[in-house]
DNA sequence: CAGATACTTTACGTTTACGTAAACTTACCC
DNA sequence: GGGTAAGTTTACGTAAACGTAAAGTATCTG
């Protein structure tokens, strides 16, 4: 429905709360081909897809150069050389495998977690029983 | 049963895989805390379990000063003043925000990588059939 | 058409997380 | 006791990911 095609720098940068700043960056570093309208930048629904998938990297600890590499990647899937494309599922496969120690260190830190708040607890309900003794 | 209840910097750069620089650049940052023999770091089975917590952490894409924060937060817990404890407890529940944000991009990354697979296969495949053709 | 708003390039500055080198002490080994 | 391996401090260097300022252009708006 709503499938606009085209944006500028601003509307993107107010959409994903980044800075204008961030954007050419990240266009410097080849991350985004946004064409042109004399000198102004016009972002396709394509490179705003691509902003979706730049901030969610991020959010995982990806480098911008690792996540160039996964863009490009992906655009030459099709037209890669058997070679090219052997080496491209041994990419995908450490990708998962970096993706699965992740969720293991997640789980870790979520044990963690339950821990400390169950500490917390503890120790507020130890403020608590000594209030009443007090009182 | 093997609690060896001292290490060097040196063992523990080379069990975790990181620099010498890097472990005293943690104590810098006010991360590692060890004991001194004379000018000689000596670190414990704590300072250990805490370098694990360190690089599980920077593998989550946390910064050392967030980590660092953790750290004492954790610390303080025991401490805390009721005010203090439930402020703990929304950084807490605010952490495992975060942790359900990763999960949530972990999932769709690897629904991505799935997709990749499966062109790069198809893409295989098609060559497979062309090599056919012409033989 | 004046002024505000949004965009542009250029370029230097900043923070984080170390790398790397120098110059020195300490510990162990034959 | 002379080396060499591992430790130390001090300090400058660096890559990544922007921030920030300057100085100009383009577009819209009353």
């Amino acid at each position: 429905m709503s499938e606009k095609k085209s944006y500028s720098i601003g509307e993107l940068a107010s959409e994903f709360d980044v800075t204008t700043r961030s954007i050419r960056f990240y266009e410097d570093q080849g991350l985004l081909h946004p064409t042109r309208r004399g000198q102004t930048r016009i972002y396709s629904s394509q490179d705003r897809v691509r902003m979706k998938l730049i901030l969610r990297g991020k959010r995982l600890g990806f480098s911008l150069a690792e996540i160039r590499d996964l863009f490009s990647l992906w655009d030459e899937t099709l037209s890669g050389s058997e070679k090219q494309l052997n080496l491209l599922l041994e990419i995908i496969s450490q990708k998962r495998a970096e993706l699965d120690q992740q969720l293991k260190d997640i789980a870790m830190v979520q044990v963690e977690l339950d821990n400390a708040e169950i500490r917390c607890r503890e120790a507020l309900a130890e403020l608590q029983a000594q209030k009443q003794q007090v009182s």
